[in-house]
DNA sequence: AGGCTAGTGACAGCCACTGACAGTTGACAA
DNA sequence: TTGTCAACTGTCAGTGGCTGTCACTAGCCT
């Protein structure tokens, strides 16, 4: 049960939230100013701030819910599960979920034009690949956990997640450059991406050149 | 041969670098201002924005330098090496040329004090990453040449890279956080960790648990 | 010596962001 | 229903990073 008060927060912030994400991805993340959000939703510029600790944090809004459910997912995962099978079917198996999730708030179109911002704007890109990391240390801790080594002195789980977290950046980058980005055509590449791992790491690639 | 106009600019940009990091690495970045590096050197703000795009840029001076070392010394890999063992050994063998390289600019004990700083500074490790992901494109680019394959549509050029790059920055972290920063301990924690990069994606972890 | 130009300082201004304070509105009890 | 409290919001003033402009100085060149 909602009261009247929650209700206008919501409505308040998710307004911003929509105006923002459309200006961003329309004019730009830089040529955006607080003050046209803020307009576009009549409200005051300090009560931006009450709602998002800034410019930048509301660019992320939606990557912060994907984040966490693909965290969770991973720590739903069998407890038997090899590790790198674990990080494998968590994002197969919840990447359905995970678009759910982000419709509930946001349209999916919206929310892959915000991608391509980010990936186009330095400083969005760099704050992206910041909290990349961050969720990467969640995710190792996790492992080490399940597998009951200690994170601190075992390098296993970090380098695990690191080559996972490398899989996934290049099939972001394949996502917002291409065009095909049904859901069914991003489970597909990222499986066959950690399948190359293991031959882009040995052997010559002379062999099989031009796949 | 140098003019005393250049050897004016050369001196007062090199001030600006050393002034700047000091505050950085004493006073922490963000509770350094512009004005206090510019004080300090005794010239005008306008002038420090002449010769560095903005504070964040004359924090990665020095990291600009190595990358583009270490960039350079893969390019010089004899091209008959496979992938991987071209970017393990121009960082190994290369290591020592790239702490000369620093020791030019600043002393390497600022250096390193800088590298913590950029760590534990969310907005400085941001753009860290940020560099990093530019340094490992062009990376992915040149193996990708040196094989003869193309980068667009081959993943493994990029899959390699951002392994290796994981591996990097675990190597990064651990450099920060303990105390040994030798150069010789360095390139064995390296070469450490690329040996485990197999066995932390292939079968369960507890079979050898508490490495 | 004198003109040219790179380099500099002083100043005004934009934008993201914050603190302080006052006004307004919803929640809840009397 | 009304009064009170707490939550929410707006206004204002200010800081810090950064940029454009313009006049001035100092090194370079003939």
């Amino acid at each position: 049960m909602e009261t009247l008060r929650e209700r206008k927060k919501r409505r308040t912030r998710e307004a911003l939230l929509r105006a923002a994400l459309e200006l961003f991805t329309t004019q730009g993340y830089e040529q955006t100013t607080i003050d046209e959000i803020v307009e576009a939703v009549d409200v005051s510029q300090r009560t931006f701030f009450r709602y998002f600790a800034g410019k930048e944090d509301v660019a992320f809004t939606v990557q912060e819910m994907t984040e966490a459910a693909f965290v969770a997912a991973v720590r739903a995962r069998p407890p038997h599960e090899a590790p790198m099978k674990a990080l494998r079917q968590a994002f197969l198996e919840g990447w359905d979920a995970i678009c759910e999730t982000v419709e509930s708030v946001v349209p999916v179109e919206l929310h892959l034009r915000m991608y391509r911002t980010i990936e186009s704007t330095p400083a969005l890109l760099a704050a992206h690949l910041r909290r990349s990391a961050a969720t990467e240390e969640t995710l190792a801790r996790v492992l080490a956990e399940r597998e009951g080594v200690d994170v601190d002195t075992d390098p296993r789980p970090r380098l695990a997640v690191a080559v996972f977290g490398g899989v996934i950046r290049v099939t972001e980058r394949h996502w917002c450059t291409n065009e095909d980005f049904g859901p069914e055509s991003i489970r597909m590449l990222t499986a066959t991406y950690l399948d190359q791992v293991g031959s882009a790491l040995t052997g010559n690639w002379r062999a099989t050149r031009g796949r």
